[in-house]
DNA sequence: TATTGTTATACTCTATAACTATA
DNA sequence: TATAGTTATAGAGTATAACAATA
């Protein structure tokens, strides 16, 4: 991997000036992860006003595109261990965003449904999402766009790609 | 932002086959969070025969291309808070990989640097990231790398975009 | 016997307040 | 007065073990 120096520094001098950071920058990794950051922070900011943290969000849109989904086929798709999503579901139940009904075929299982105040609330939340990846990508152009989308796909979608987790 | 519909279900079943997550990806910020996961996990394997995980490689790595360079320069480079270098710094330095030496210019802070066996580590660990990133981008070619690396800085370097978090 | 959902719990990561010594 | 480094501590996020109910 080459790093070109970015910055200049007195050489010989211990005390540094200005940090080069150009050796992580030259990592995937690296970028890779300062760019997730920077669309996670956005969203922060973006759906405070729902209450909604990403992993909240993740759980809420998998409901509204799959109603009736089960505790355990969130926990598959998302990468969240079925304990710590006990306490996400309970509080989205008591926000009453969510309603839970027996399963059809599994008398252990219960389907997960969206409320109507909770596709109400969706609604919303997803269109703003839509608006904060529009400026969150606003510096690249429809087809920059594209390509970013096809390569992070490529990045992940291998046969040593596990789980999300969020 | 559209989501065709990528798996086959029984429509009105609210009891769920197959979980449709094509909505999740259609956003760029869980495509740029399961890309960046997936790397990292790269990382956590290959990297834990260094016992260095990515925050450490982080700090090591700046220590190495800036010798001299401070815990508040840390800090403000990979968005690390002060209280939580601390431990990390006295680590390292309990390995012998790094020392401290009194700042030229400042009584109040110390020189960060490698050690001699710090920097015959780090020539080591620099080249198995370099091979584990070669293997976690081995889904694209020369062109794609380097489009994606431009398009992911495009995404992070921008007015609002903060500072890392590791 | 295996699986869904749950409780309890531990470990890591991240965040805040307050202190010291130097500038 | 402000800054570098530190301590103590609180809060999230993530992990494993073990259990009851159902398959």
């Amino acid at each position: 991997m080459p790093h070109p120096a970015k910055t200049v520094s007195k050489a010989a001098d211990p005390s540094v000036q200005t940090v080069d950071t150009s050796y992580l920058e030259s990592l995937m990794g690296y970028n890779a992860r300062r760019a997730s950051l920077a669309i996670i922070s956005e969203f922060l900011a973006q759906m405070s006003v729902y209450g909604l943290r990403p992993v909240d969000f993740s759980v809420l849109s998998l409901i509204t595109h799959n109603p009736g989904i089960t505790s355990r086929q969130l926990c598959v798709a998302l990468g969240l261990l079925p304990p710590n999503l006990v306490g996400l579901v309970n509080s989205l139940q008591g926000r009453e965003l969510i309603l839970r009904r027996p399963h059809p075929h599994d008398g252990r299982a219960m389907g997960l449904h969206l409320s109507a105040k909770g596709k109400k609330m969706m609604r919303d939340a997803e269109q703003t999402a839509a608006e904060l990846e529009r400026n969150a990508t606003s510096a690249l152009n429809p087809t920059e766009n594209r390509q970013l989308m096809s390569l992070l796909k490529k990045i992940y979608q291998k046969p040593s790609g596990k789980g999300a987790t969020a």
